[in-house]
DNA sequence: AAGAAGATTCGCT
DNA sequence: GCGAATCTTCTTA
């Protein structure tokens, strides 16, 4: 199977559309070792004026991929622990982005393996600092253009998807009661609870 | 200049 | 279920 790159012209201009368009779309991840391939099967998104992301004060240095056109990879630092992995998602100087929060292991699984150790193949990047450790992803790749074939790129969806959930998201106390969750019901590399996972918003 | 919070995970109880 | 691990960034004094 031959990936093919998605290109900006093809994104959503806007955080929550970019959330549901990402299900089910390929992450790659070219390194010298080889390449690692996982299918989107849960994101979050953090769209302009919502207090629980990391752009709603503005831009600064350490935001700044977030404020770029979309396509853009933003990657932080959290709990002196882990990585995350977002795409920006709205125009220039807005301030947004989708949270990659799991992804069904498709290719270079044994490399996936490496980096995490003895565990089912549904939980290698099931849960956002997982994901990042699996694919081994770090700051080197903030600002990345996703949109064109590079370290960490978008391709297109290798089938389609099933049914799309949303719900609440996980691990935040700000706006916790909005509906912008989305995973692929069903599959078994999707993170949160059983009751979670069930609703529909 | 110091402190607290944070888009999590893992291991033990 | 609870707490630790461990660090960056922003806020407040």
């Amino acid at each position: 199977m031959k990936p093919r790159a998605i290109s900006r012209a093809e994104l959503p201009v806007d955080t929550m559309a970019m959330a549901r368009f990402l299900i089910g779309k390929l992450l790659v991840r070219d390194t010298p070792e080889g390449r690692r391939t996982g299918r989107i099967v849960e994101t979050e998104a953090y769209p302009p004026g919502d207090a629980s992301g990391h752009h709603f004060r503005g831009e600064t240095a350490a935001n700044r991929s977030m404020f770029l056109e979309p396509g853009r990879a933003y990657v932080y630092f959290i709990y002196g622990v882990h990585f995350m992995l977002n795409v920006s998602s709205e125009p220039p100087r807005t301030g947004g982005g989708v949270l990659l929060r799991a992804l069904e292991p498709v290719d270079g699984i044994e490399l996936m393996q490496a980096r995490r150790g003895p565990v089912r193949d549904r939980d290698l990047a099931r849960g956002p600092g997982r994901l990042a450790q699996a694919m081994a992803i770090g700051p080197e790749l903030n600002g990345t253009d996703m949109c064109q074939e590079g370290p960490i790129w978008l391709a297109e969806a290798p089938k389609p998807v099933d049914e799309i959930g949303v719900s609440i998201r996980i691990g935040i106390t700000k706006e916790a009661h909005q509906l912008r969750r989305y995973f692929e019901r069903g599959n078994p590399s999707v993170s949160g609870s059983t009751a979670l996972n069930r609703s529909d918003g």
